[in-house]
DNA sequence: TATATCATGTAATCGGTTACATGATTAA
DNA sequence: TTAATCATGTAACCGATTACATGATATA
């Protein structure tokens, strides 16, 4: 039997090559960025080494496009193999989700922590996920038109605006907020938890639940 | 400078060894999974392997402790300077959470699946989130008790009931009941979406009242 | 009888990250 | 003047996974 030939990356290169037709490596790092950011993170290093390697597999076809001044542009699309193989991995269960979160590792393990770090993290994961919900809640500029494939050559601006969405990527980003909806609500209690409670134990007595926040 | 001598799974490690003192590679497996499932993952050989590296950077004394018929158990305790580093983790800023979801790739690529295979696998989701919801309903049963560290030289059965609970890690509980329950309500709509294909957009972003459950 | 669990590890590989490299153009 | 962006890659490394290995004991 042979080795995995594709994994979550490659399939994520090839849908942005379906969706958006002939793109560069720098372009789907774009659009891995602005697109993605809620599922998979890529370096564009491994972009290129992929590209390099779904070319080998004859799922993307390579054009050099010459410039002066600047690199080559090597231009990437998607061939009937490589549609063919994207729609064979929605054929495949999914991977178990795996969480892999160093704030909540640093939450759990609060009690030996230094007055004050605990809290400060709280504000650092706070910063972060306020900052992806405004991103996504700004995300709809980028929704891609429906139906391209299988025709996918045409190319189109990912930056305009386009009048028939697609269903799917709105149900991501719908994921994207609801999810940072719940991880901020949740900041904000820890928070107010850690710093109400190191104050002073004997404070308990008393009613100091009015905090308006 | 010198390379980086820890990283997440080594302070989770560490800090199931400050709650519950002398340990086995093992036992730190089993604890893994039932404490840490929420937020990091580890295989066995990558747990032993890391102990190793831990015992060299004097962060954990290792006992064996002979048997007969089995392999001898190597029990590891958390030293001073393991202690400190634990404290020292807490002052940085945590890493910036990535995503790292298939399920979630797949649904945004849903448009070249074939027909059922998009439901198929919000089906397979819904099952491994159910579960994992259930997990963390029961997982009460796994808090530690508070104030060990730094004098984290007794061993707690983690199976018992404790009086005292350490409120970060029902805090982590907490976290993880409210992240399924949001990927659970999101997965239901999303395969009432595929199922049906209503033309009308469903899923506006929901208002602020909470359910009353 | 077959599987699972206890209990421990090694070896090989792979997916992903970090660092290095280049050089023009544009914005602060 | 400094930094960022455009645009492309290579090389080295590292954290994590998968497969391999052993052998008793308990459970179905």
């Amino acid at each position: 039997m042979e080795r995995n030939e594709a994994y979550p990356i490659t399939y994520g290169i090839l849908g942005l090559l379906a969706f958006w037709g002939p793109l560069s490596g720098y372009d789907i790092k774009r659009l891995f960025d602005h697109m993605l950011a809620a599922m998979w993170g890529a370096a564009h290093s491994q972009i290129y080494k992929e590209l390099r390697r779904m070319e080998e597999l004859d799922w993307v076809d390579m054009k050099r496009e010459e410039q002066e001044a600047r690199p080559d542009r090597k231009v990437y699309s998607m061939t009937d193999k490589g549609r063919e193989a994207l729609s064979k991995w929605q054929a495949q269960p999914p991977d178990v989700f795996q969480m892999r979160d160093e704030l909540l590792l640093k939450v759990l393990f609060g009690t030996f922590a230094a007055q004050g770090d605990l809290a400060q993290n709280l504000r650092t994961g706070i910063t972060n996920h306020e900052m992806r919900l405004l991103t996504y809640r700004q995300s709809t500029q980028y929704i891609p038109v429906q139906g391209i494939f299988p025709h996918g050559d045409k190319r189109y601006n990912p930056y305009a605006a386009e009048s028939e969405e697609d269903p799917y990527f709105r149900l991501i980003t719908q994921f994207a907020i609801e999810f940072e909806k719940t991880y901020l609500k949740w900041l904000y209690e820890a928070l107010d938890f850690v710093e109400n409670r190191h104050e002073d134990v004997a404070l308990e007595e008393n009613g100091d639940e009015e905090d308006p926040s």
